[in-house]
RNA sequence: GGCGACAUAGCCAAGCGGUAAGGCACGAGUCUGCAAAACUCUGAUUCCCCGGUUCGAAUCCGGGUGUCGCCUCCA
């Protein structure tokens, strides 16, 4: 079946094949792992994860590299001011390297908790400097670099054109708005591919051009180039990450190859926290950690994500997390009742469903419209086992473990709160229903829900 | 100042020229001693406003208004 996805490049859905055979070869940016990643940055994995299993679910092979930036990115705009990595690291009182591995210890976990599959290749900048310093070579032998007394630039004049992805018209920006002019560049876009170490920079390598580190965009186009070739089929990230980095990228590329890396670029929008942007100084940049704390599933979130298109924003509420985790049960209920039917249900009917679950897929990744498919399934009146692995099938691509058993309410209950229950048993068997009620709503008061069944008398602890 | 996105029921949101998907919440009913849970049913004559194009517009065009984002590397 044909796959349409939407290509920031072109500014519409064109028909996806992969450049070569069967293999589809994508690259992300990954996280700069100087803190923590927040859910927000976890949405456009989430996207990337999708992406990735709605391909193999198309029968494609995956050939995925995905950059950890464990150097660089200096505090400020420019090229100056402290390196982030180093920063942290003083404050931390770790070494960046320390540093770097501890944060990305931490995200990888994150994917692991929401289900998240690993590319292929994870490769790191700081294991790839000599790769990035050859590319930075190559950009000078081509004419599109020239040497400053503080960095080695990309020349942005060189190119036929500069800004294909974001449509910036050079013309119309004003040098030094945000940044201090260098009266070194030669245009006021120029960035820098291979900087000049101060005396005092930590994280440095040696180089032609003396002691240097990386600029920011070298090492995605390196690390592409080395693992995905010149030209390969797909390109992920934040839309953030469209009008620096990856027309940084593109420049980089056309300068070394003379190609445009990525056939499609694809971009995640942001998530919004209560209608605005996640800050940190708002107290609202919130971990996978935090929604864990708050006694939520994180695959709850993973469906929170699925309410929207990828690249449409979305608004991140408390009230529509505590809706994704309740509809998050009630899919898992909804799963564990066909698995437990004897009904049977012709080829024709699942292939329908089936159908219109990849139709939506395959259509730049349309996640609600997926999900009112599946919502079909779970809700079909005849419950039949073939249901329930036509919904297997389909959480190779949801990915939220919809076989997972509903919680169980044996949990071990304090003692008090055994003969409280004891007690009531007691009353409602003489039909004393004023001791009942008080008795529930005691146990209420402590902290436990209790529900009369057919099957007897249960409680369960109440969350939060 | 430059670039861009979005405005659809209480909330999260699809739809992008053919007469408003889905989820959650609310409400009603069944069940229950009563609750809770479960199950069933229910919701926008209408898609921010004003014009225009069209047989037909939430969907296209023009103009407003509002919200938000990027240009501070943050996904």
């Amino acid at each position: 079946m044909d796959i349409y996805f939407y290509n920031t490049l072109t500014k519409q859905k064109e028909l996806f094949k992969p450049i070569e055979g069967n293999t589809v070869r994508l690259y992300s940016c990954g996280p700069t792992v100087y803190k923590d990643a927040t859910i927000g940055n976890m949405k456009s994995f989430i996207f990337m994860d999708t992406l990735r299993r709605v391909l193999k679910y198309n029968g494609y092979n995956l050939k995925h590299a995905m950059n950890i930036t464990d150097v660089g990115h200096l505090v400020s705009d420019g090229d100056e001011g402290e390196d982030k990595m180093v920063k942290a690291a003083k404050e931390e009182k770790k070494t960046p390297l320390e540093i770097a591995a501890f944060y990305t210890e931490k995200f990888l976990k994150d994917f692991d908790r929401l289900n998240i599959d690993r590319p292929e290749i994870i490769c790191k900048a700081t294991e790839h400097i000599e790769d990035m310093q050859k590319f930075v070579e190559k950009l000078l032998e081509n004419g599109y670099a020239y040497e400053t007394s503080t960095a080695i630039y990309f020349d942005v004049s060189k190119l036929d054109k500069y800004g294909l992805l974001s449509g910036i018209d050079l013309r119309n920006q004003k040098a030094g708005a945000r940044v201090e002019i260098d009266e070194e560049k030669r245009n006021p876009y120029d960035f820098a591919l291979w900087i000049k170490a101060p005396k005092e920079h930590i994280m440095k390598w040696e180089s032609p051009w003396g002691l240097c580190y990386p600029g920011w965009h070298i090492e995605c186009s390196t690390m592409s180039n080395k693992y995905l070739g010149e030209e390969f089929d797909i390109h992920t990230g934040g839309v953030d990450l469209i009008p620096t980095h990856h027309e940084n990228e593109i420049a980089q590329s056309k300068g070394c190859t003379g190609k445009v890396p990525a056939r499609f670029w694809m971009h995640c929008e942001f998530l919004l926290i209560d209608g605005g942007k996640m800050s940190k100084s708002l107290g609202n940049a919130y971990l996978v950690e935090d929604l864990i704390n708050r006694g939520y599933d994180p695959l709850a979130y993973k469906i929170l994500c699925f309410s929207s298109h990828y690249r449409n924003k979305l608004n991140f509420t408390w009230d529509a997390l505590s809706s994704s985790q309740k509809t998050l049960e009630k899919l898992r209920e909804g799963y564990s009742k066909h698995s437990e039917g004897n009904e049977t249900i012709s080829e024709e009917t699942i292939n329908e469903y089936r159908n219109k679950f990849i139709t939506a897929l395959n259509d730049d990744l349309n996640m609600p419209i997926a999900m009112s498919v599946v919502w079909e399934v779970v809700k079909n009146p005849v419950k039949s086992k073939e249901f329930a692995n036509l919904l297997l099938e389909f959480d190779k691509v949801l990915s939220i473990n919809i076989d997972k058993p509903v919680e169980n309410t044996e949990i071990e209950l304090p003692e008090e709160i055994k003969n409280l229950i004891e007690q009531r048993k007691t009353a409602r068997e003489n039909k004393d229903w004023a001791l009942s009620d008080k008795i529930r709503d005691e146990l209420k008061e402590k902290g436990y829900l209790v529900k009369d069944t057919k099957e007897g008398t249960t409680v369960e602890k109440i969350n939060g």
